[in-house]
DNA sequence: AACAGGTTCAACCGCAGCAGC
DNA sequence: AGCTGCTGCGGTTGAACCTGT
């Protein structure tokens, strides 16, 4: 049973804008605010849907939309969070908070799928289109392990975007409390976003790379990828689909910044902010208490928000049969960079971005360079495994570097 | 200049999720 | 619990534009 659709109606025009509509939607909206969608044209006194309306807004006529050629840090943006989060285009969008999802998903569509299909890497999976060949023995552990870290990783930034709509709802409504007008003009930038996050964000740091590759070296020296010691030892996470649920049994982990909390046998790592801002690992702003805690106890992977208007803080836990993983408190640039200024990954240290290689021309000769490389070495299924390992750590890595500090999210 | 084929991107469509009743 | 309305999301389309012949 299908809902008839919102332009059924006749006489509601369809096709490209015009000025005088524009200019129509622009003064309405800027007078009252959109509101209702559905209601707005007839207030408006457009000839559309309320759909069509919405998205000539939030495309085109929004004052917060930046236009024009990508710069190569956002298209670096856009292929890490690709590789993280697929074609969740909104959530890609909350990392470039000037583009649009509808920009951004076009010029995936004609440009960077496009580059990294002729540089035979599949857009879809981000690997080597030769990956499949891997055999499915030692290398499909790994494979698996850096699977669940793109999953787990996925995850995080879900619940961010998630977390950042659900703070463009508040500040929205905040603001209309403000302005009469419904959105804030005047510096026309950054009227959701700004009250999401900013300067006003106690620098709070979440070591969690740390942690995560405190546990990845460890794990690695052990043989297996990720790893939680105190508890069972030789646990490893072998499914790459597996995911996210179970484990009602385990105790929730908690990682520390020294990613060593296993050494004790108390069976949780603890996440320690390293601004020292919190004690417990659960990072509470002051003024938290204005807001409802929205934490909830399921036993699968969830998100627990603690939000503010002038922050977001986020609690993620992720269960496996035989391990939990809690985080808690946000991920900002300065975490990420301290965490990952040096990344080291098994017994490797990654100092440079693979994804970076895919971006330039040099790149692409680095790229075929390397795999020339494997083939001297033997071309191993190891290169392989290194080489996604790191492609992940590099995407982790220069997503820090490339966040943009007006970013949303931070 | 004219045409064909390729590319870009604004806009549309249909579906899913959520909230309110 | 089920229905309805609204909004947001991702995939797709097609007109406009570009490029090569």
């Amino acid at each position: 049973m299908g809902r008839s659709p919102c332009c059924d109606k006749v006489g509601l025009k369809k096709g490209p804008w015009t000025p005088e509509e524009d200019q129509k939607l622009l003064a309405y909206i800027e007078e009252h605010g959109h509101g209702s969608w559905r209601a707005l044209p007839a207030k408006a006194g457009l000839q559309r849907c309320g759909k069509s309306c919405r998205l000539r807004w939030t495309n085109y006529l929004r004052p917060d939309i930046k236009r024009g050629k990508f710069s190569l840090q956002e298209e670096q943006t856009i292929i890490q969070l690709h590789a993280l989060l697929g074609n969740r285009w909104s959530a890609i969008a909350t990392h470039l908070p000037k583009r649009t999802d509808n920009e951004i998903k076009n010029y995936w569509n004609t440009h960077l799928k496009k580059r990294l299909a002729k540089m035979g890497i599949d857009p879809v999976t981000h690997k080597p289109k030769n990956d499949a060949l891997l055999s499915s023995d030692g290398q499909s552990k790994n494979a698996a392990n850096l699977s669940h870290m793109a999953q787990w990783e996925s995850a995080r930034l879900e619940a961010e975007a998630r977390l950042v709509r659900e703070s463009k709802l508040r500040s929205h409504s905040f603001q209309e409390q403000l302005s009469p007008t419904g959105y804030v003009s005047g510096s026309g930038s950054g009227s959701v976003s700004a009250s999401a996050s900013t300067s006003a964000q106690p620098q709070q740091c979440v070591d969690v790379l740390k942690a995560w590759n405190g546990g990845w070296s460890k794990s690695s020296e052990g043989g297996n990828g990720l790893n939680t010691t105190g508890i069972g030892g030789d646990h490893h996470l072998e499914s790459p689909t597996s995911t996210l649920t179970f484990s009602e049994n385990a105790p929730p982990l908690i990682m520390n910044s020294s990613g060593t909390g296993g050494e004790n046998s108390i069976p949780m790592i603890e996440l320690v902010g390293t601004s020292g801002s919190s004690e417990t690992g659960i990072i509470k702003e002051e003024g938290e208490h204005d807001w409802k805690n929205l934490r909830n106890s399921s036993h699968h992977y969830h998100h627990h928000h603690l939000m503010h208007e002038n922050t977001v803080s986020l609690t993620s836990s992720l269960h496996h049969p035989d391990m939990t993983i809690s985080m808690e408190g946000p991920w900002t640039p300065e975490f990420l960079k301290l965490s990952s200024s040096h990344i080291h990954v098994g017994n490797v240290d990654i100092e440079e971005g693979f994804t970076s290689l895919l971006l330039n021309d040099s790149g692409e000769r680095s790229l075929s360079d390397s795999g020339k490389d494997s083939d001297n070495s033997g071309g191993s299924g190891n290169d392989c495994y290194e080489d996604n390992k790191n492609y992940w750590n590099s995407i982790l890595y220069n997503l820090v570097n490339s966040s943009p500090t007006d970013s949303p999210m931070f």
